[in-house]
DNA sequence: AGCATTACTTGACCTGCGTCATGGCGACAA
DNA sequence: TTGTCGCCATGACGCAGGTCAAGTAATGCT
């Protein structure tokens, strides 16, 4: 949808979906933002000054665009529902998916520095954010020394995530990282890690992981044929974590 | 060297190093730090107390130590001189280079996740460093809020700069990105951008963009023939710096 | 329902880069 | 000087994964 506040390039909240809200301390309590709040024994006070600058949005819908390339920067997000890819077009009009989140997890961090997103970020099904104005967010974070530890152990865990990505793997070790850390993402938010479903496209798939969406549809295969997992379209059923992760190791580094 | 200051995996202090240590003003108006604070307008007395937390390091020679994975994380520092190698070594026992760090870069930003370094850092060649106590310095950010910035902006470039490698380029678009990013990142620190010397083996460079050392070899090989530039073993000239950064442009995207 | 569209799979073939093997050359020592 | 050691270059060859082409199946549109 092309709808925007004025200030920001977030799709505008629909106050429909405030009503049905009743969730919202439950989904706070796997948040990447509240959860290390919560951890950190931070009181009630800071959590409450945490929600104070959250700014519901959505729902937005498949193909809808949180931001895109270019937009000014003022804020980040904690996926609430859904899963957000984020992605360039590069100058030869290749598609280079940078990741996909998930709920609790958080987007926007790589366009702090610089004050326009350096990507697109585009909803795969139906998603839910919560927006953090980042200035706001800052200032929150000086007074709040476990807010600021967050974020920095946000940001350091994404420079990890980038690096173990950037390495020199094979087409199995990378699909296999991939699956298994998908499992484990969803499994700490509270979903299944055996029983789940790909909300991306194989081509997305093949894009973040550098492959041709071919290759990934043959390693599925063969991963399949191994019995290490059964995929029927977008379902996925973990049949043999153990040697799936085996395979991962070397890339998850564990 | 395995001499180690107690409570720190950095080595210890050469206490000679010291005396001649009068352009450190010099060095701190180019350091991803104070660079910041003084960009920002922030006070003598704020760059002072920054001043004031900084343990300088140093010298370590080639192939010592800064830190290693698994040593218990209590730190992050600005190569003063010299250039830093992080690697990691996989189950397999192949090495991953995750990047070099020249003169003002900062090393350790991904070891804020977790308590201990996750990488290991040897020097290539002669290093000094400003070693800053992260813990001391999350409470100084906490006060200062362009340090705090600062800080949030550099974790920010490092997931930008993970991401941009993690891409799918050919060989020659990542050996043409790498050196025209060295040239530019000598360049802001006042070297020369089209003399330099290539601090790290071909291997080390391989091992960075996922080539092999023979293409590292026949690459460098094609864009000396094609005119581009002149190498001599270490000692790089860029002769055609505009097409070596048209051939670079999707990779570092500008 | 019928048709179009999009997503995915599968097979055949091709190629960019890795692997293996060999040789050159500068640095350093004796 | 002469060895030797580490780093690098270069040629021959192989293969993982990309490309091209065709087919299938689910989904949406009219």
């Amino acid at each position: 949808t092309g709808v925007r506040v004025t200030g920001t390039s977030f799709p505008r909240l629909n106050p429909s979906i405030l009503a049905d809200d009743g969730d919202m301390l439950h989904f706070c309590s796997t948040c990447a933002f509240s959860q290390a709040c919560v951890a950190e024994g931070m009181d009630k006070s800071s959590l409450g000054e945490l929600h104070m600058l959250v700014d519901h949005v959505g729902p937005l819908h498949e193909g809808d665009h949180v931001f895109r390339e270019g937009d000014r920067f003022d804020a980040i997000a904690a996926v609430r529902a859904g899963t957000v890819k984020t992605y360039i077009i590069d100058a030869d009009g290749r598609e280079h998916v940078l990741g996909f989140h998930l709920p609790g997890e958080i987007i926007g961090l790589n366009a702090i520095d610089g004050d326009h997103y350096p990507c697109n970020a585009v909803a795969l099904d139906t998603v839910m954010l919560c927006r953090f104005s980042f200035p706001k967010l800052s200032i929150l974070a000086g007074r709040l020394p476990g807010l600021q530890k967050q974020l920095f152990k946000l940001m350091s865990r994404d420079i990890g995530k980038a690096l173990q990505l950037a390495g020199d793997w094979s087409a199995d070790q990378r699909m296999a990282a991939f699956i298994v850390e998908l499992s484990r993402r969803l499994a700490a938010r509270g979903f299944s890690a055996t029983r789940f479903r790909l909300t991306m496209a194989r081509t997305d798939i093949a894009n973040y992981l550098r492959l041709a969406p071919e290759t990934v549809s043959r390693v599925l295969k063969r991963l399949q044929d191994d019995g290490l997992l059964r995929i029927d379209r977008r379902e996925v059923e973990l049949v043999g974590l153990k040697p799936l992760e085996t395979l991962a190791a070397p890339v998850l580094r564990n």
